[in-house]
Order: C-alpha cells, then structure tokens, then sequence
DNA sequence: TTGTATGCGTTATCAT
DNA sequence: ATGATAACGCATACAA
C-alpha cells in the first residue's frame, strides 16, 4: 500500500537505528499502518525473534495482601518496559507449578519470577536456564538462581530493636507454622532472637507457632491465626509486645487484643511485617517493616529485560545493590508500661 | 529421531481423535518427545491456529481486594482450561487500556475480559470482534458487547430489605464518588432506595457521598471515606444503621464507630458489598452481598473459550443464566436498637 | 496409517 | 536506501 517493500517496512514501523530513511517514505509507511490499523502478529515475530514481552510471575495465591502487592509491583514494572505479565498461581503444589513452567516454556515467556521458593527449580532451570529466572526472596544459594533479597533475618532483628528500645523485655512472637517451603518466617523469628540475645533478653522471649497449614490461601487463615495465638499467649504470660510473623497474623492479634478491652499501644504494643496497605488503613495503624518491594520487585524485572534482550546498558543496571527492610513506626507500638505488667518476671 | 513424519509427530502429540495409529508408533513418539524434553514452539503453532490460549484480563488495579478476588477466580477459571492469564492494570487511564488494547491484540489474546467499564470499547471491538470480550459487570446494553451480570440494584435491595426486617428505619448510605465510571455504585444506591420507597420510609435514608475520586488505587482509599463520612453521618444524624457501597467503605465505618465505643449491632448495624475475604476475617464479621462472582468469572471465560475454540458443546454450556447476588447475614447487623436512639424521628 | 509439501507473518541476510 | 528471498516450527491438505 505504501508502494515498498516488506523490508522497508518492517525496519521504519521498528524504528531502528543502524539504517536511516528519507522522510517521506518513512511518513508513507507510517501513514500505511495507521490506516489499515495495522497491528504486528506476535506469533511470527516471536517465531523469528524468540522473545515475546511477557514475563510469567509464579507465586502461591493472589489472594494474600503480601502477593497481591508483590503482582501489582511486578504488574507495574512489567508495563514499563513494554511487557506483559503472566499470572501464575501455583497454591504451593508442584504439580500446577509444572503445569505452569510447561506453559511458559517453549520460549514462550522471556523469564519467569519465582515469588516463592521453587519446588523444581530444576524443571525451571533445564527449561529457562538459570539467567532467565529470579527467586525474590530470601537468599538460597542452594538453588543457583538469581535472587533479589529480602533479608527477613535483618527485619526481625529492626522490629526487635525497636521494641526493646521502647523498654519492651518480655515480647512475644506468634507465627503461622514454620513450614519447609517458607524459610522467612523462621529467618524473621531468628532476626527476633539475635536482637533479644544482644540485648541480653533471650529468654524473655515467648515464640508461639501455629499448627498446621492450612489448604485455604487467603489472608483469613493468618488472621485467625494470629487471633487464637494471642489468646493464647496473653493466657500464659505477661507480654508487653506482640510481633505477628507479617501484618495479617498483627491483626489477627489486634483484633483478640481490642475485645479485651486492653488499650494499643498503652498496655500492650503490637507490631507485624511486610507493610500491606492494610497495616496504614485499618485502625489503629501498625508498626511494621517495609521491604521496598517495589524496588527490588523493579531490580528484577530489569534483570529478565535485559538478560532476554537489548541487553547492554540495561544490563549494567541490574547490577545495583538492593536495598534492605526499613522499619515503620506507627501507632500500634509504645513505650512499654510501668512495671504492674511485670510482676510475674 | 523415532523414525517417522513431522505429521505423524504432530497428530499424536495433540492426540487427536479423527486419526489412529498403532500403540507402538504411538510409544516411540511419546518416548522420542519425552526423551528429548520436547516443548511445542507456541509461536509457530499459533501462527498456523492464531489461538495463544491467552486471556487478558483488564481491570483498574490488583490493590483492590474486590479485583484481587476477581483476578484470583479468572486464574483459576482460566488454568482449567489449560488457558494462562495476563493481567493488565490500567489504573482506570485510556492510554494506559489503549496501550494494552494492542499489546493483547494482533490475534495475541483469545479473548479479553473487562472488569470495569471499557473505556474504548469502539477500540476494543475493532481490534478483537466483538465475541471475543466479555465485561463482568452491571449490564450496560449501549456496549454492545457480551456481558456477565452483576446486578447491583438487586444487591442493594437485599441489603436494604434486609435492615427493614431487623426493624431499622433510619439508615445511612455512604458512598465513595458516583463517577462516570462506575455506575455500579450509584445502582446498589437506587437498589436500596427503592426498597426503602416500598417500605413507605423512603425519605428516612440518608445518603453521603465522597468528595473527590482519589488517585491511588489501594483500599486505603474507601476506608477512609468510610471513616470520614461515617463521622459526618453519624453528627448530623440519628441512623441506626450505616450501610457502606462496598465492604472496604463499611470497614472505615466499623473503625470509626469502634472508637466512638458504640456497640456493634447492638447499638448501630453495619454492612457493605461484595464479600470479600476480610469481610469474614476481621471482626465483627461483617454483613454483605455475595455476588457469585466466582460462578460469574466461569461463565465469562467459558464463553471466550468457546468462541475461541473447540467450540461445540462449550459453546451451549455459555449460555446458562448467571445467579444473582445473595445476602449473607453476619455479626455486624441485628435488631434495630428500642425507641432511645429515634428521639429525633 | 503415514509422508510430502505448503504457508502462516515476521525479521535477517544478502543483494543491488 | 531499498528489495528479494530464506527461514523460524508448526499444522494441515493432500497424496500415497
């Protein structure tokens, strides 16, 4: 229609720089497309290019505040570069997360994103290879992945220093069950730990650990959670501080906590992790640490983009350093309470 | 590798019923596939099918726990059918639906389901036909486009009706802005009217709304304007029950009077829309409307599945008529309070 | 029951 | 600066 060839147009509607046009031709093509509204087909140019703009993110459920936020990020970074998100909910089985890297495979998706601990990172690895992929989350380095940190030991320790230097000593811990595919929480309770030993507190610290998983992904499990194990631990011991193993499990202990009629953070401080929008609507506002997820979501998105891609300058960037958690003080967590709350130390 | 025809290959990977071949050429190509971690190239077989087994999905954002519910039930619907999910946020931005319009499109997406109102929908159908989308929400016949019915003024007349039972008459409504967008709020306030107007009580509703639709997307938002407007409401006026547009507003509601230290239902009954998973999580529980979305979310991607597709008797399945929303009494709301609280009526 | 040949729409190579 | 042509990997019409 424009009178030039496939060749001609195919280089001015990719706007490449290593050939230059006269700006008439380029105007007649570009005129062309836009009138027949022409849209490249995906399929062929993925046929010959062998990248395709879409990036699968494979996590448990999108049904938990911490998930949805980590999505919404990669969503986020993902339409900045031009590429598209493929959401994966795997409910922590192996079999649908097979069924969703035999999906993604076949070149299909440019890199995957494991939001989770893989439980076959060497599936994923035969099919990506290891330079397509990144594990945001704690560092293993078992799995000879590329990992984005969170370093959940280090925000345990800033939730626990904080506490104790509001004068807290006797502080409990509550969590869902430490679990063999989620090492966090137990990194976070270490982090808890090592702070309370400096201090010289440790043994003034209550851990109190959920049951059993359960099958449901939705936030209400943690909130439950958290409602019964703090009843549960102000029943046996005189706490002045409550850290729930994320915010869900904090309001779970908000919520038992608010029907004793007991003041936040007067009479008892409460505190959680992961800075879920939750955690600054609900009242009272909680005392959490921030991942800044979103940038370490952003760190590995470029990671992929440049590893499937363009490469170059892109791929410098993905070297920076990330950055670690960051406490947020809010209204839940107060200076401890005279000693009356103390007696049975 | 086993010996026999790239056709040969091709009809018994996708065992294909109107063929049949003897069970040990069968053995020697599925052995030859799984030996050589065999993984169908999508580009190609999809620039002969010009199918991708993709769906878009394209909603305001994923920090909304309505469109997370949603988002979590059409991933579900979809990985059923062997199908996998992109998720596009576009923040309620035409550029932003624009732009992933023609990322989906170039026969890139089977199918596109909308879970707000389509800002270009002349786009939308030009791009993609209309039977390949379906919007999830109030019925909108100017459209012209396949549409999963909420029915929001139906949802407001239980709500309402189910407050006139309890013996309420002066009820508060409060709402986010009636926008031009979304008109599924201002529907579940027509609903609630009209059962007031049946109850003869019509000029006892009082209805707030909020001021300015506010940029960010998470909930955050709602529940302050439920926080916000619920104190308004609750100083000009003697209601002895607030309902909220949807369960985050009612949530704002719940803090504020919480803190007013009135007794919930006791002294006021609360409730909202929507059911999400907080609604039955936090405490009190609180009373609302379940859409059926997830029957809903299966309808919608049935039915681009058949168009898409294997058609046939998929296609029937489409065609049932969806449920209508259902009223699920909780802790929040009970009997009106005695005479004390409507000394101003 | 199985093989041969063709084409899907794009980008890349090599001409001119 | 632009055009001709091949090739990507698969599904299918047709032949045998």
């Amino acid at each position: 229609m424009a009178g030039v060839s496939q060749t001609t147009v195919s280089l001015i509607l990719n706007n490449r720089t290593d050939v230059t046009f006269p700006e008439s031709t380029r105007q007649k093509v570009l005129e062309a497309a836009r009138k027949l509204n022409y849209v490249p087909n995906q399929f062929a140019r993925g046929l010959k290019t062998k990248r395709s703009r879409l990036i699968g993110l494979i996590l448990p459920t999108i049904s938990n505040p911490y998930y949805q936020m980590l999505a919404q990020y990669v969503e986020e970074a993902t339409a900045h570069y031009g590429y598209n998100l493929l959401l994966c909910n795997t409910s922590r089985l192996a079999e649908r997360e097979a069924f969703y890297l035999n999906l993604l495979s076949g070149k299909f998706a440019d890199g995957v994103i494991y939001a989770l601990e893989p439980f076959m990172p060497e599936k994923a690895k035969q099919l990506f290879g290891p330079e397509r992929i990144v594990v945001i989350g704690d560092a293993n380095p078992e799995l000879g992945m590329p990992n984005v940190s969170l370093n959940s030991f280090q925000a345990g320790r800033l939730v626990a220093r904080h506490l104790l230097e509001l004068g807290h000593e006797r502080i409990g811990f509550i969590t869902s069950p430490f679990t063999g595919y989620t090492s966090s929480r137990r990194k976070r309770m270490e982090g808890v730990i090592a702070a309370m030993r400096e201090a010289g507190l440790e043994h003034q610290l209550v851990i109190k650990e959920g049951e059993h998983e359960r099958e449901n992904f939705d936030g209400s499990y943690e909130i439950d959670i958290g409602f019964s194990l703090t009843e549960a631990l102000l029943r046996e011991n005189e706490v002045t501080a409550v850290i729930g193993v994320n915010d869900m499990v904090a309001f779970g202990a908000l919520s038992y906590i608010t029907r004793t009629n007991m003041r936040i953070p007067d009479e008892i401080s409460v505190c959680g992790f992961d800075n879920i929008y939750l955690s600054r609507s609900l009242r009272p506002h909680i005392t959490t640490v921030d991942h800044q997820l979103n940038e370490k979501v952003r760190l590995a998105v470029r990671m992929i983009v440049a590893n499937a891609g363009d490469g170059g300058d892109e791929a410098a960037a993905a070297e920076e350093e990330p950055k670690g958690p960051v406490l947020v003080p809010r209204d839940s967590t107060g200076p401890a309470p005279a000693k009356r709350s103390m007696r049975i130390v």
